[in-house]
DNA sequence: ATAAACTGTGGGGTGCACAACAGAGTCAAT
DNA sequence: ATTGACTCTGTTGTGCACCCCACAGTTTAT
């Protein structure tokens, strides 16, 4: 059983994000101490985090996490992996686009200065 | 004198953002209706507007944008621009990164599935 | 026993989007 | 001139996915 700070060393998750996932259901702590309400984490949820922060990276919601959870058979889960392949490699075009953009801007602005 | 509507459709900014960016003083209406409130904005609002649009899609925060804003001599905003230059390069490694992770994550869910 | 380190629960901030509801404005029909 | 219908605007509140700070009770180490 790991108390919260270590649990979010051991998986990248803050402490913080760790309340929120317990808040919202997604990621709850294997046992709350009645008594002074601390969380404990075990290792099956280590094994559930390793996934979340996972899915987290790819860009998935709060949602999409908890449903993909809830879905035992993880149906879903090639459907929005592949959602979020397209999602991906959009935002790498558009930040292309902006990075021209932006070396453009940087560009007039030289020219302007003197 | 544009209402907020048109304005909005001029600038490619919501409504929402526009009256936000108003309530932080970041791009404040030209003049305020006294009677019912209605926002107008000017050709003098339209041309900050079309470079917040541009900071934005940099990746400007909100209070960057206002220091940009305030300070007449733009000081600062070629160091932030090369600061979110660096930003947005980061931000495609990372991408592509997560791109190639999101692959084996669906080659090896494939394996899986038989 | 006492201090240091850790935990809990709020509450505010971020940068908008979105929905609800009310008061204006506009236009046509009466 | 009035009425109704439709469109627009305003304010307010909520949601997203956390981060950060403050205050207070706990636990741990000395």
């Amino acid at each position: 059983m790991y108390k919260i700070s270590e649990f979010a060393e051991l998986t990248g998750l803050s402490k913080e994000t760790l309340r929120y996932y317990g808040e919202v259901k997604l990621l709850e702590p294997a046992y709350i101490d009645p008594v002074n309400k601390y969380r404990y984490y075990d290792d099956g949820s280590y094994f559930l985090a390793v996934l979340l922060v996972k899915l987290k990276g790819f860009g998935f919601t709060i949602q999409e996490m908890i449903s993909v959870m809830e879905d035992e058979s993880f149906a879903n889960l090639e459907k929005l992996l592949q959602q979020k392949r397209n999602a991906i490699t959009l935002q790498i075009n558009d930040l292309t686009t902006k990075l021209k953009e932006l070396d453009e801007f940087l560009e007039s602005g030289k020219e302007n200065e003197e």
